[in-house]
RNA sequence: GGCGAGGUAGCAAAGUGGUAAUGCACUGGUCUGCAAAACCGGUAUGCGCGGGUUCAAUUCCCGCCCUCGCCUCCA
């Protein structure tokens, strides 16, 4: 299966070939989440996405190294975990658990490494000390260091902003009546270490410029150089990491490495909740277990966020968790369909090289997954041979691998128990059904909807199921 | 104001210089006592608006309108 994943890059604006740089293995860096409370289902869309952009390089057949961080030291892990009464390593481990948890949820494949911030301050702090023997950045009278933006030419190449606009910013205003803000030889310089404050509570560091914390632009940098190097394959993200994360990044490592950093740069679009943006003060923002509260799996959750292109922003109702729900069901009925007790081998795309062909086409996963429906309704499972059907269940399951799409239990074989009265009423109304007494199997069969539970009839019996 | 993304059927969402995948919903038929399920069909003369290029545009170009994001620590 040779690997032909093109991805928009964000830098070059250009659809390009993912390949690894030394040949073998594809190295890959993701911005985790910052642990300081539970990731919601905007933060996973990007999650999924790169990792159905993993599942689809080993699918190819090229090995991956995955590489994403845990944000374990920033102004929100500091503040919250004081608020909680809790230390901050406490505080920020019982959200990663957390996130685990919802990772594991979403069937999202471990990272290989995932390397915590506050386990890396020596390695910032070297970083640091080589952009000041560079003449990168400075230390300011208050024991702060930053990053001097106009020591650097490329700076703005990522997200496309002059000098000039970057000084114009929106948020210039806000920024300089921020007392702390007055040591920075300019507003655009940024901070890569910051001076101890009162309300960091205990948690500083000691450095050469005092005691203090990493700024969290260098965090992602140093773990960077440290796991995956100088030049990496692929760095991936929320477009609104693009500015001014990624972009001090570049600055960052590009300004003490001789690497070029991120080959290649991927970012996910925002997910939209009923057309407009998530925000906790509208409500509409939602975690697994808000949408668990209401009866949704996080295998509904996950094949959502994968029904739009990764570079769109995509909108999330209550109702595309319900579309979501049936076309799992078609597929879960097509395996059923097509599994006649032969071995499962999903080891290419069989009869899904149409869908295939498509995903790996700047990771264009609703156009695989309409390639696969489209496929299945040509094929018609139930009608195919034994051998047929094997190939092609071989196929599909290659296909939902690489998705990450698993498939829930058909509705009928549910394993959901029948109260024994629920049980009597149902062969109650087989029983009239089969005196032909229409009038007293339909009032039955009423009481049975009303609580809950559908009759299904065939030739020979009857089988109850949940609503 | 600058930069970027997007506007395709009731909802969601692909795609293409030659006449619109797919999922949900809806709907006709077969089946059924009637249903449900299953199976077989149907459903955008139209792709934000107005121009232009072209034999042909939803797809290219120009202008406009609207939505969303970013503009110093938000996936």
């Amino acid at each position: 299966m040779p690997a032909h994943l093109t991805l928009h890059d964000t830098l070059t604006r250009s659809d390009r070939e993912v390949s690894p740089l030394d040949g073998k293995t594809l190295r890959f860096y993701c911005c985790g989440p910052t642990v300081y409370g539970p990731a919601h289902i905007g933060n996973f869309r990007t999650f999924v996405a790169q990792d159905v952009m993993r599942r689809v390089v080993e699918a190819s057949g090229t090995p991956t190294l995955h590489v994403r961080n845990i944000t374990d030291v920033d102004d929100k892990t500091i503040r919250d975990s004081l608020k909680a009464g809790q230390s901050l390593i406490e505080f920020t481990q019982g959200w990663t658990a957390k996130f685990h948890a919802d990772c594991d949820a979403l069937n999202l494949l471990r990272p290989h490494i995932e390397p915590s911030a506050v386990a890396h301050i020596p390695h910032q702090i070297a970083m640091i000390e080589k952009l000041i023997a560079n003449g990168h950045a400075y230390a300011a009278a208050d024991g702060s260091v930053y990053f001097r933006v106009s020591s650097y030419k490329d700076y703005g190449k990522l997200s496309h902003l002059e000098d000039r606009e970057l000084r114009l910013g929106a948020s210039e205003a806000a920024s300089a009546t921020d007392s702390d803000e007055y040591t920075k030889d300019s507003l655009t310089d940024f901070a890569l270490w910051k001076a101890r404050k009162s309300e960091d509570g205990e948690n500083f560091w000691p450095s050469p410029w005092g005691e203090g914390r990493p700024g969290w632009h260098l965090e992602c940098s140093a773990m960077i150089l440290e796991y995956l190097g100088e030049d990496f394959d692929l760095h991936s993200g929320g477009v609104d990491l693009i500015f001014p994360h990624h972009e001090n990044e570049i600055a960052q490592s590009c300004c003490s490495t001789h690497g070029k950093f991120a080959h290649h740069w991927m970012h996910v679009a925002h997910l939209m909740v009923d057309g407009g943006k998530m925000s906790k003060s509208i409500g509409n923002l939602y975690t697994l277990e808000d949408l668990a509260k209401r009866g949704y799996s996080a295998a509904e959750v996950r094949y959502v966020l994968i029904s739009g292109h990764y570079s769109a922003p995509l909108n999330f109702t209550m109702h595309s968790l319900d579309s979501a729900r049936q076309a799992l069901q078609k597929l879960a009925k097509a395996d059923k369909a097509l599994d006649r007790g032969s071995a499962l081998l999903p080891t290419n795309p069989g009869p899904f090289a149409e869908a295939w062909e498509t995903l790996l086409k700047d990771l264009n996963i609703p156009g695989a997954l309409g390639a696969i429906f489209g496929t299945l309704n040509k094929l018609k499972p139930a009608a195919l041979t034994s051998d047929e059907a094997a190939s092609t269940r071989g196929g599909l399951h290659f296909m939902l691998l690489a998705l990450g799409v698993t498939l829930p239990p058909v509705a009928e074989d549910s394993t959901t128990e029948v109260p024994a009265d629920i049980q009597a009423l149902a062969q109650q109304r087989w029983d009239a059904k089969q005196a032909k007494d229409w009038a007293k199997a339909d009032i039955l069969r009423k009481e049975l909807d009303a609580a809950g539970w559908i009759i299904k009839d065939s030739k020979d019996g009857f089988v109850v199921l949940a609503k």
